[in-house]
DNA sequence: AAGACGGAGGTTTTT
DNA sequence: CCTCCGTCTT
């Protein structure tokens, strides 16, 4: 056994990492060296004699999976290949074996992402009129993804929504959507949880098999699990019970995604053989960080009992700094990381995060303006961007000729479809619903264009139509550049860009799609063996948090919900403000579980720092086009004095506070549209 | 079917 | 302040 795969654990880490057989939960707080021990685990087993293949690791991030295979490869030699996202090991799963599930798709499903499904939805509301106002798409998606989700009836999951039609009506709508996906064969996220869930439930034998195969599972960040992941992880369960998951419930903050925490808190239940080990020392802040941290998030009443502490040396107190508006606030850190920086300090040991991407503009131009580099997270996702998505619309209605949400993008994008409008597109698609034949395999035939006969201007158009189509269908699968290529220069992409958006931003588009074609380079050369189809998997799985360049020398600007798991020396945490955070819209109906979680989020920021953090608050916020009068967060008071240095920031003068808002108890104002507001 | 205009609405977003 | 719709116009 390589030697280093016990070195330097402490003895509640090593009993995480040496145990062998049977359910084990880590409950490891922030800084605590969870993913060390999730590595060391693996690499352990291995050497126990456990087959890499054996052994099925999930997590949330593709940049997790990323890491724990890199770091358990630099340990063993070799990484498991199991090792992946939630989403992406059951779209592998789905691949392999979703013919044996009667579920009218086949193994070249495509995967929906978000905006493909908020456009069906969108199609579906249109076609159906007369339906009330609070019928939204994304009332309707959320809908859909609650049925899918839970157990429960259509009606009860309708009757909770307090759905704004009748329950015939949203059912209705449910089952059109479900029709649509099938027709394209396709999947959305949630389906991808839930066919591997009745993959696992409803066919024979399938659980053996998979219990078989994987004889290790490990879960990563347990407290964000939803329902279906919490079923499936109950699926693939074998005899044994030789589940391993770790997690903190202090830093659950998805659960308007559908995650509940209560799936970590009871675990110990579901499984009373259960070894439960607490990883509370924390290896990443000073004391005076983590003591701020810990005082904060003793307000949360729902905890699992646990408390950190550090043997790390003390450093600089917690600072909160009050500025007159969002200006001065992105002044004053600009100033300080600026001065940090000319004592050499290097760009990227500081990190600014705020609760809405809205918030880092006000940044993005104090740093343009003082030539300081960042990186910004977030935002538009390089893949959702429209010309990246019109190529991507190409792509897939290649690999899967089926994919009308493609087929209709196309159309309504590309010049070469210019004249032909929805009504025509909705004939072909039930022309070629009656041939029975694949979109896409219709409309490129010789027979299709042979049907088109004369000189009218339509069918005219439609031959070239055709004709086109039928060149992208002749372009090669494999390996993914030469098709990415193929199908760019057959499709004259970039000359169209010049043709559809003239000159606004035109080179910013092609600089994109230049990005694009590197990006499948990239691919290309690590799996040279992959099909366009596999390609089109991989990017309909990324997002941009794993954009995140570490090795850049840039300040990093993210939201609060994107820092989870990442570490900087020296935190900023911008609009520590009331009605930011927490957030007004989060706390409409202030529940006590929404205010927590808006509290955990913050307590995840204050624990991502290292050496540093500075919590930022202004008097005038301009947001919304209006200025706001804004009161400091509660969460702010609630980090005793003696642990927090009061900064005033003013005219480029910086001073101690001595009295504040939140020296007396905070009361809630009455009204959602609090504070004082004037127009500009 | 494409462009122009006005109104509404605007957290977070691992996949 | 922004962006995204829907509608109205050509």
């Amino acid at each position: 056994m390589s030697s280093e795969i016990l070195d330097n654990l402490t003895e509640p880490q090593l009993a995480a990492v040496t145990h062998k057989d049977g359910p084990m939960l880590v409950i490891a707080g922030a800084g605590s060296g969870k993913t060390r021990v999730v590595t060391r685990r693996i690499a352990w087993l291995i050497s126990q004699g456990v087959w890499p293949s054996q052994i099925l690791a999930m997590t949330f991030t593709n940049k997790a999976a990323r890491e724990m295979r890199e770091r358990v490869a630099a340990l063993v030699g070799q990484a498991p290949q199991n090792i992946g996202t939630f989403h992406g090991c059951c779209a592998r799963f789905l691949r392999r074996d979703i013919d044996k599930l009667d579920c009218g798709r086949t193994r070249d499903f495509t995967i929906y992402d978000d905006g493909d499904q908020k456009s069906i939805i969108k199609a579906i509301i249109t076609e159906k009129r007369d339906l009330p106002k609070g019928v939204t798409p994304s009332f309707v998606a959320q809908f859909i993804s609650n049925v899918k989700n839970g157990d429960a009836p259509y009606e009860t999951v309708a009757v909770e929504m307090e759905c704004p039609c009748s329950v015939k009506d949203i059912i209705e709508l449910a089952q059109d959507y479900e029709k649509r996906l099938i027709a394209c064969n396709a999947v959305d996220f949630d389906d991808l949880l839930r066919l591997t869930v009745d993959l696992l439930r409803k066919v024979p034998g399938m659980r053996d098999i998979y219990h078989n195969r994987f004889r290790y599972l490990l879960i990563d960040e347990y407290q964000d699990t939803n329902h279906l992941q919490y079923e499936l992880m109950k699926l693939l369960v074998n005899e044994q019970q030789n589940v391993h998951v770790t997690g903190d419930p202090d830093q659950s903050i998805y659960s308007w995604r559908g995650a509940d925490y209560h799936n970590i808190m009871s675990f110990g239940s579901d499984f009373p053989q259960a070894k439960i080990i607490k990883l509370e020392q924390n290896y990443r802040s000073t004391p005076s960080i983590l003591n701020a941290a810990n005082e904060l998030i003793k307000n949360n009443s729902h905890r699992f009992d646990k408390n950190l502490f550090t043997e790390n040396p003390d450093g600089v107190q917690v600072a909160d700094l009050l500025t007159e508006n969002d200006r001065s606030e992105a002044e004053w850190i600009r100033r300080k990381i600026a001065g940090a920086h000319a004592h050499g300090h290097p760009w990227r040991n500081f990190a600014i995060f705020y609760r809405t991407n809205a918030q880092s503009r006000t940044f993005e131009e104090e740093f343009i303006h003082y030539g300081i580099p960042y990186q910004l997270m977030g935002g538009v996702r390089f893949y959702d961007r429209k010309e990246i998505r019109d190529f991507l619309a190409l792509l897939r209605l290649k690999v899967n000729p089926c994919d009308q949400q493609a087929f209709l993008r196309v159309v309504e994008n590309f010049p070469q479809c210019n004249g032909i409008g929805h009504v025509t597109m909705n004939s072909i698609i039930r022309q070629a619903e009656e041939s029975g034949r694949p979109l896409l395999e219709f409309l490129s035939s010789q027979q299709f264009r042979d049907s088109q006969k004369g000189n009218s201007t339509k069918a005219h158009r439609l031959r070239i139509l055709s004709n086109w189509l039928d060149l992208i269908v002749k372009q090669p699968v494999t390996p993914v550049l030469d098709a990415v290529a193929g199908i760019e220069k057959a499709s004259d992409f970039i000359e169209n860009l010049q043709k559809q958006y003239g000159t606004e931003n035109l080179s910013a588009r092609k600089e994109n799609m230049e990005s694009f074609i590197s990006r499948a380079a990239d691919f290309t050369k690590n799996y040279p063996e992959a099909s366009l189809a596999d390609y089109l998997e991989d990017v309909a799985l990324v997002a941009d948090v794993d954009a995140h360049d570490p090795e850049a020398d840039s300040v990093v600007l993210m939201t609060l919900h994107s820092s989870k798991g990442l570490e900087f020396p020296c935190v900023f945490i911008a609009g520590c403000e009331d009605g930011l955070l927490p957030h007004s819209l989060s706390c409409d109906r202030p529940s006590e579980e929404d205010i927590e979680e808006e509290r955990r989020l913050f307590y995840v920021g204050i624990t991502r720092a290292k050496r540093a953090a500075y919590l930022t608050h202004v008097k005038i916020r301009f947001r919304r086009g209006m200025l706001t009068a804004a009161d400091p967060s509660p969460f702010l008071g609630e980090i005793p004095e003696g642990l927090r240095k009061r900064i005033e920031y003013k005219d480029g003068i910086e001073r101690i506070r001595t009295r504040d808002y939140y020296d007396t108890p905070y009361i809630p104002p009455p009204k959602k549209n609090h504070g004082l507001r004037w127009s500009y």
